[in-house]
DNA sequence: GTATCATTCTATTAATCAATAGAATGATTT
DNA sequence: AAATCATTCTATTGATTAATAGAATGATAC
């Protein structure tokens, strides 16, 4: 006899899947394209054997799902919706635990004490784009660029940043993404583009929020 | 010096406080109005310790508030984004989880073999009151329909019904709706209601679902 | 077929979590 | 102020979880 508790069992064991820190990265770092074992392992400073543990028992909740090519493993996130679910734990977090205020306040904390900007949300983004006048500018690797981004962004990853200066307009308002609301790649970008005089703003979210709206990519 | 993996382990201590299926029976009682320590406890067959234990980790993780009235503590989920939180936890679990599939299907199971029918969904709902078509059956007790419910619905508790019979049209649709998409209360209405000749399907969702989309009340 | 590589499996250990019983606290009633 | 009631705290037990090291597997390359 199936009672409502062991239905609530079986979703407990979801959320404790993601109710680990090391987890919930592999599923950010899965959430910008699939990937196998050993990058993870790398991307997330685990031992390959303990990033294969983790990724199997988030296989076991159903959120990553593996197939072989060649003799490596690819995994990737089973649903989009599972970047809507960490982006409302995020939401729940950040409004209800001060903890959470803190820590996130202090993760883009001016250090030069550089003019911080407002994150650009969204709506402002989609508001911005629409009328042109907007630039989006991707900091993320190539190879992550490659998987998907956001529709006409230019792919310009931090370290090369400064050799491709030229390649960025001074007339029009620059908006810089990267993986997600707590990557810092977009961060430094900002700082280091606003020192040389760009208009520039980062994006609240990243790539993998706007892909899982269900937003135009290209 | 704050990393991102920080941030990363505080949201999982959230999803850690999701991790349990007596504290997401709480979570769901408390969704459907605010309540003390032992009334939960006796709600969801835990020892009245243990249900504050569990409501302690819940408060420490920011999912409910407690407030003291008189002797009591009124325990109330902090936040609305909580139900729509576990709605979507429901999703990805139904949707990439075998043994969810088995145990959903199983607490629905007809043993009586009494015509099953497909739930009414949100927006065949919406679409059926705007068409003045169907009729609201809230099945949950009295207290919580008082705390809220949906526009227009009778309430009529699952032990009353046989003595209500009278105030059911024959010539409308019924849909009956209780706490959410497991709670087995409409189900066995829709079943009782059938046999007598009602035309009647239940909700998909509940209360809960409902408020939390932000649709009217009343 | 042997070697190599990526990944998974198997113990083992330490850490964390869940449930219980009983004592302690805080607010109310007598 | 004593008694009562609802809740929380504390200590204890057993169960689960996380990390590690090393062996085992499965697919390719030589």
């Amino acid at each position: 006899m199936t009672s409502q508790q062991d239905v609530l069992d079986t979703l407990a064991q979801v959320a404790r899947a993601m109710g680990n820190g090391h987890r919930l990265a592999l599923l950010e770092r899965l959430a910008q394209m699939g990937a196998p074992v050993e990058s993870l392992a790398s991307k997330t400073n685990l031992t390959v054997g303990n990033a294969s543990q983790h990724l199997q028992q988030l296989r076991r909740a159903g959120l990553v799902t593996a197939s072989r090519s060649g003799k490596q493993m690819i995994y990737r996130l089973s649903d989009e919706r599972i970047v809507t679910l960490m982006s409302l734990l995020r939401q729940v977090a950040e409004t209800n635990l001060a903890e959470m205020e803190r820590l996130v306040s202090q993760l883009f904390a001016d250090d030069d004490a550089g003019g911080v900007m407002r994150a650009v949300s969204r709506d402002e983004l989609l508001a911005g784009l629409e009328r042109g006048e907007v630039v989006l500018l991707d900091v993320r690797p190539e190879e992550e660029y490659a998987a998907g981004h956001l529709p006409e962004a230019l792919n310009i990853p931090l370290a090369s940043l400064e050799s491709m200066l030229d390649q960025l307009p001074r007339d029009r308002e620059i908006v810089a993404y990267c993986r997600g609301p707590y990557c810092a790649l977009s961060h430094q970008a900002e700082m280091w583009l606003r020192e040389r005089g760009f208009q520039v703003r980062r994006f609240a979210e990243g790539f993998p929020e706007w892909k899982a709206a269900g937003l135009p990519l290209g």
